[in-house]
DNA sequence: TCATGTTTTTATCAATAGATAACTTACTAC
DNA sequence: GTAGTAAGTTATCTATTGATAAAAACATGA
C-alpha cells in the first residue's frame, strides 16, 4: 500500500550528512536562528528549525555556549575581504571616489539583518570579539582614511590624532546606523544607500579637510 | 541579649512602603536590572535585587510583560524636555551655536548606560515604542534642523525632502553611535563629547548648506 | 487590645531550560 | 550479507522559569 517513492508524507527518510557537513550546516542555520530570536533562545527551538532532535546538537557542540562562540566566529571572521584595504589606498583615484566605492562594497557585506543583529546582540552581551572588531575598524578603515586624506591635501605624513579618528567614527557610525534603521528598526528609508553614502562621504572629506588643515 | 536598635545584623525590619511608592520603586530598579541583564532575565533575579520575594512582584504587575511595558514607558517618556524644541528654533542665535547647545544637552540626557541599553534591547525586540521614537526624532529634531538651516541660508521655506532628512540622520546617528561606543562597547574614547559634537555639527551645517543650495 | 484589611512570604505548580544516557537506525568495509 | 561504527532518536534528569494560592506578618482604627 505504501508507495516508498512518494515524495510527500513519505517516511521521514532523513538524509544522513557527513560529520563536517552537518556541523557546518548547524552553524550556518544557528546564525539565522540566534540573529532572529536572540542568544537566550532555546536549543530546542534551534533543533526544530534544523529539523533534528535537540540532543543531536550536543553531539557536535559540547554546550550551547560553544555553539554560540562558533556562531560569533562565523559571523565576524571572513567578512573582511583583504582586497578592500588596497582599494582605500589606491592613489590613482580621487579620495572621494575611493571612499564611495569602499563604503558601498563594505555595506553590501554587513548590511543584512543577520549580521547586524548578531553584532548588536554581541555588543550588548559585552563579548570580547565585539571590542576587537571596533579596533579592527579603527585600524583598517578609519586611520587609513585619515592618512589618505592627508595625502590628498598634500600634507606631510604624521600619525593620526584621536580627534581626527573620532570625526571619522561619527560618519562611519552614521552610515552604520543607517543600516540599523533600515534592517533592524525597519524604518521606511526612502533615500537609497548609494545616495546616502555619497552625502556622508562628502561631509567626511570636507570635514577632514578643515580639521587636517587646522594645525 | 538582642539589641533591637542595632542597625547591623538586626532583624529584617523591612520598612513597608505605600503601594504607589513601592510600585514606583520597583519600576525604577527594574530599569537598571533589565538594562544590565536584558529582558530575558528572571523575575527572581529582579526580586533579589529589590530585596523582596519574587511573588510580590505579581501583586503590583499582572505579568512580567506588563512590568516590562512600564519600564519602557518610564524610559522613553519624560526624557524629552519641552523647552528643548524652542531652543532649536531660537533665531536670535546662530544655527551652529543652537545645535551645539541642543546636542550637548540632549546627549547629557540620553548618554547613560541604562537608557542606551534599554533602547538597544527594545530595538532588537522590535517593540512599537522604538519605532515611535524614531518618528519623534525625525519630526522634533531633524526636520526642525533642516527648516532652520533653510532660514539660516536665506532660502525660501519649503517642506523638507527625504534626502535632506537622511543626511541629518547620518550625523545624528553618528553622534548617537558615539554614545554607544562609549557606554555600551566601553571603548576608550580619548576625545571628549563636546569636541566631537562640535565637529559633527560643523559637518552637518556645512553639508546641509551644500545640499540645500543645490536645487 | 483586638478586629480588619493590606502587604509580604512560604510553598508549590506546570512549563521549559540545558544536558546526559541508552537505545535505534543507517552507512561502510570486508 | 554482516559486523562494526557513526548518526540520530527517545526518554529522562535536574534546575529554572513565570505564575498562583494560602498562610503569615504587619499596620491601623476603634
Amino acid at each position: 500500500m505504501k508507495q516508498p517513492d512518494a515524495p510527500e508524507t513519505g517516511p521521514p527518510k532523513r538524509k544522513r550528512l557527513s560529520s563536517s557537513e552537518r556541523r557546518q550546516d548547524f552553524i550556518n542555520q544557528a546564525i539565522g536562528f540566534f540573529a532572529e530570536e536572540g542568544f537566550e533562545s532555546s536549543t530546542r527551538g534551534l533543533a526544530k528549525k534544523l529539523g533534528v532532535t535537540q540532543p543531536l546538537l550536543y553531539r557536535y557542540f559540547p554546550s550551547k555556549d560553544d555553539l554560540i562562540s562558533e556562531v560569533y566566529d562565523a559571523v565576524y571572521v571572513n567578512r573582511w575581504q583583504p582586497e578592500w584595504e588596497p582599494l582605500l589606498r589606491d592613489r590613482s583615484r580621487k579620495l572621494v571616489e575611493r571612499l564611495n566605492t569602499f563604503y558601498n562594497i563594505y555595506t553590501d557585506e554587513i548590511f543584512n539583518r543577520e549580521w547586524l543583529r548578531i553584532y548588536l546582540f554581541s555588543g550588548l552581551k559585552g563579548v570580547d570579539i565585539n571590542r576587537r572588531y571596533m579596533q579592527f575598524v579603527r585600524h583598517r578603515i578609519l586611520e587609513p582614511i585619515i592618512i589618505e586624506a592627508r595625502m590628498e591635501f598634500n600634507l606631510p605624513d604624521r600619525p593620526t590624532r584621536d580627534c581626527e579618528v573620532e570625526f571619522a567614527w561619527i560618519i562611519h557610525g552614521g552610515i552604520f546606523y543607517y543600516g540599523v534603521r533600515d534592517l533592524i528598526y525597519e524604518s521606511v528609508l526612502s533615500t537609497d544607500k548609494e545616495r546616502v553614502i555619497e552625502d556622508a562621504i562628502a561631509a567626511l572629506v570636507a570635514g577632514l579637510k578643515i580639521k587636517l588643515l587646522q594645525d
